[in-house]
DNA sequence: TACTTTAATGCGAACGTTCGCGCGAACGTT
DNA sequence: AACGTTCGCGCGAACGTTCGCATTAAAGTA
């Protein structure tokens, strides 16, 4: 393929001038007569020049691009907001100038680990965004001790020093809870990931939090927790149901949508109406949540404003060379109230 | 942050060489004495040598990088394929050394085509992959007048020639007409895009097909078109069981997943039991449909495999300058059946 | 012995930028 | 009139590779 670009040579021969000249003035480093930088103009857009990337990226030290993995979902769950943090991220890049380098997420520790070492060390990126991260989680160690920079969609270890955004999952069960409070219920129950997950503990906070203020005390029998998948999600609630009568919960939060989908079906199975008799809500909002019958209460995450801000955070570390002002940013979900709750019926619009 | 990087000079000054002996020996370009690689080699261990890429890149004029960019998706329709199909398209790149650079979709066309011509022309991407591709795509036309490499995923104006690979989508509905036809429907309905979507019209082909080989004669007012939406799906089944009962349709199949999931609520709304009294199949295998009630018979596509071929198509037009051997492919969905058609209940393993 | 071939390595240049320094001319100041 | 200051621009070098050609020494041939 003929790249047949335009260098600053042949602005410069063009214009008359050096190209140095021509490549300072598109930088705004130097002041030239008016003369002089209406020629340069004229033929930097008669000539269509655009600054060669590699070069300048070669003598500035700097790759204008940040690099992202990401663990592929179950098939049988769909990483619903991939897209809006992608396009988010994206978009706020460009405003930079900066793009998006996407590499495969390895299973294996240390060859992923080596996948970000090659990558900025190599000179293709400048710093990374990780996500889905957990307790002690290799990566943050890994690239602090490096000072590679990075910032984190989640938070890790509490009191680990990191730059990272995080949805306030506390703060989201912690609605629902109330919600669901406000609609009489007292028992109410919870299906969780194992503790050893820093994300469901963090949610389960908002769940104890809310009993508290509701002046509920916990049941040990109310909390199930295994895999957030929607066998688990049907084969708990199955359990629940099957409590005693004094004690069985009325209502239910499962820390994602998958595990309450599960829910409504082991609900239904029993002659339940859900959102009448039992209620039932997610963490999630993925996007078909909506048409589940009944649709499904559920909290969203507002993932194209955490795109919005990590990347200006990551880009401040990058080009200051420090940890960014705020460095440490919750922000807070939101209560999306449907029929598995209110028992309403769906909008047809 | 300090990029203490590694070149090929202090490679080179610790194996008592020149540096672009290094070079040539790394790159398997000259014969060298056993001892003198031995020794290179040692210090590219010793010293954790990687090249660098940008400097790489821009004496080579290649960038090691391939370009993508997808409109993002309707906020209550999930992309179910994208994270697969990144995740393949990732794999297989990094197999030989390639990276995928992800830039923000502009609904702008011009503003779009212009990105496409910066990101190669700046020397950023070595090619592109497109997709959601449709008649008379602008992208098509701008990126091969150019000579800019692209393999596009779907197909456009019959007879253009371009590289692509798509899914056979007339075969995955003419798979679900048949199974239809197999449970002894004869009044088979569909929900369709409008006659300007490319895709639409090629599913609509394995429907016509199917219809014709099972003898059965169509019926006007079985096929209804409109934005493939849930609501829209809704609707248009509700007009479909007000068909007078000798040609209302027993089966319906829909070119998506969200026209299905709003055609199995109007059936549900009007006390029918879906599954039994009136069959639904979709299109997409979105990772939810398996849990609604009932489960959703569906084609599903093979979108690993499509990464899989994308890349090496690509890459090969890159390197060679020509036209893969092997432009356009056609690999075949698969119809996943559940009680949407059936009857059968959900399998909670 | 002289002459040609082969093997092993070095050298200079180039890819297209940015960056620091320098230099001449014009201008203002004493 | 002599001197400092500012303005406008050029020049050489560098970023870290790869590439083509040159060079040296060893080995083979007449």
């Amino acid at each position: 393929m003929a790249k047949q670009r335009v260098t600053l040579k042949e602005v410069a021969n063009s214009a008359g001038v050096s190209y140095q000249t021509v490549s300072k003035v598109l930088n705004k480093q130097i002041q030239v007569s008016k003369e002089t930088e209406e020629r340069i103009r004229l033929a930097v857009s008669q000539l269509g020049y655009r600054a060669h990337y590699t070069a300048r990226s070669l003598r500035t030290q700097q790759a204008f691009t940040i690099g992202y993995s990401w663990p592929s979902s179950h098939i049988d769950q769909a990483n619903s907001i991939l897209d809006r943090f992608l396009q988010s991220m994206l978009v706020a890049a460009e405003k930079q100038g900066y793009y998006l380098l996407c590499f495969p997420y390895s299973p294996d520790t240390n060859t992923h680990l080596a996948t970000y070492s090659e990558l900025f060390y190599t000179g293709r990126v400048d710093g990374f965004v990780i996500s889905s991260v957990d307790y002690n989680d290799p990566r943050i160690e890994f690239l602090r001790l490096k000072e590679i920079p990075l910032v984190s969609f989640g938070r890790s270890n509490p009191g680990l020093d990191f730059p990272w955004i995080d949805v306030d999952g506390a703060r989201g069960i912690e609605l629902a809870v109330n919600h669901l409070v406000e609609l009489g219920h007292r028992r109410i129950a919870a299906l969780a990931w194992p503790e050893t997950s820093r994300v469901g503990n963090n949610r389960m906070e908002g769940y104890f939090r809310a009993l508290r203020a509701a002046g509920i005390s916990q049941n040990g029998a109310w909390v199930i927790r295994g895999e957030g998948r929607f066998e688990f999600g049907y084969h708990a609630s199955h359990k629940l149901l099957d409590l005693p009568a004094d004690i069985r919960p009325s209502a239910l939060i499962t820390l994602n949508d998958a595990m309450a989908t599960g829910a409504i079906w082991a609900a239904k199975e029993r002659g339940l109406n859900v959102g009448h008799d039992f209620a039932i809500a997610g963490f999630d909002d993925a996007p078909m949540v909506r048409y589940l019958d009944p649709p499904l209460t559920t909290v969203h995450q507002p993932i194209w404003e955490v795109g919005q801000q990590i990347i200006p955070m990551l880009l401040e570390i990058i080009s200051s060379d420090r940890p960014p002002e705020l460095s440490e940013i919750l922000v807070e979900p939101k209560l999306i109230i449907r029929g598995s709750t209110t028992g309403a019926k769906i909008n047809m619009k």
